[in-house]
DNA sequence: AGCCAGGTTTAAT
DNA sequence: ATTAAACATGGC
């Protein structure tokens, strides 16, 4: 698996992803929302504020390739030191280099006749991730019950309230909230963006212990699958859903399957049962044949399913 | 207006 | 070991 490179001119440079990689596709899907900060996507760029070295600096990302030969250019504001960009590398890779074999996972999905067609058609999605499980872990966090919708538009309060920012051009840019800054918030202050109070609770505790290096949540990535959700499960807040949903949509494990998913219940059940409700076995029972690419395999079907509407063969 | 939406905890049986 | 209630907002 090789890491991706890049080549280092001062404060703008490219990176070239593992192929195959459609730019367009992964990261428009922050652009579908109205507002889904910290992330913008607009006219094909991808915008937000990263950490390096602890200062916020705006990122932009393009495509400047293709999905079969894929290169991005990223620039950044203000410049950078040469240690940050080696941090900025790291981030990067995680966001967008998810170190997996495509070309493994579509072998897979050969095996079956509609996971032939969703994967020929959606060939080079990658779930992007954001830079840090503490940002997964929350993001999960604030959908648990509710309707994305809801959730990402309370998410976007919170990331305006407590997100440093870096102004460019008239407007300004987010970074989420760094641990500290939610380790302090008040939990009545947090409630007012639209959490409930449990998972304001949660939220603010969870960033006292990330804060306090009590809590070493990039040390799982370190773990296996059964391992880190073992971790994540003794948060409190943080269920069998929210622990799945942060490894396959946080930290690049692409068996990782949120059977308890509403959304994934539906799209297994259209695609390959009646339509009704199913339960949770019966998706894992399903999906069972991609492992180990369960987790992605869902992902592929829910895009397909309800995030294409032009979808034709 | 009312119900459901990419769940979890606590407190009951 | 299983079940019920409470929870907050946005969309239909």
């Amino acid at each position: 698996m090789n890491a991706p490179r890049i080549t280092d001119s001062r404060t703008n440079f490219f990176i070239f992803p593992e192929s195959p990689f459609d730019f367009e596709r992964s990261a428009g899907i922050h652009g579908r929302f109205e507002k889904s900060l910290p992330d913008v996507y607009e006219n094909g760029v991808y915008k937000r504020v990263l950490h390096l070295a602890e200062n916020p600096v705006l990122v932009l990302v393009t495509s400047k390739g293709t999905t079969e030969k894929p290169r991005l250019g990223v620039e950044i504001h203000p410049h950078l030191i040469a240690q940050d960009v080696k941090a900025l590398r790291r981030l990067l890779d995680t966001m967008f280099a998810a170190s997996f074999d495509f070309d493994k996972f579509y072998s897979f999905a050969k095996k079956d006749r509609l996971m032939r067609i969703v994967s020929r058609k959606l060939r080079g999605l990658r779930p992007v991730s954001p830079p840090t499980i503490f940002e997964a872990l929350v993001i999960a966090i604030t959908e648990q019950q509710i309707s994305l919708n809801a959730a990402i538009a309370i998410r976007s309060r919170l990331v305006e309230k407590y997100g440093d920012t870096v102004e460019f051009e008239g407007r300004s840019f987010y970074a989420f909230p760094i641990p500290s800054v939610l380790a302090k918030a008040k939990v009545n202050r947090m409630m007012a963006l639209g959490l409930s109070r449990n998972k304001a609770l949660y939220i603010n505790e969870l960033s006292k212990k990330v804060a306090s290096k009590e809590l070493d949540l990039e040390g799982l990535r370190k773990m296996d699958d059964e391992t880190a959700i073992a971790e994540l499960t003794k948060i409190k807040g943080v269920g069998a859903w929210t622990a799945e949903y942060t490894l396959i949509r946080g930290m690049g494990r692409v068996n990782s399957l949120p059977a308890d998913d509403l959304g994934i219940q539906h799209a297994i059940s259209q695609a390959y049962c009646t339509g009704q409700r199913i339960s949770s076995n019966e998706v894992r029972r399903v999906l069972n044949k991609f492992s180990p690419f369960s987790g992605i395999a869902a992902f592929y079907l829910m895009y397909y399913l309800f995030w294409i509407p032009e979808r034709a063969t």
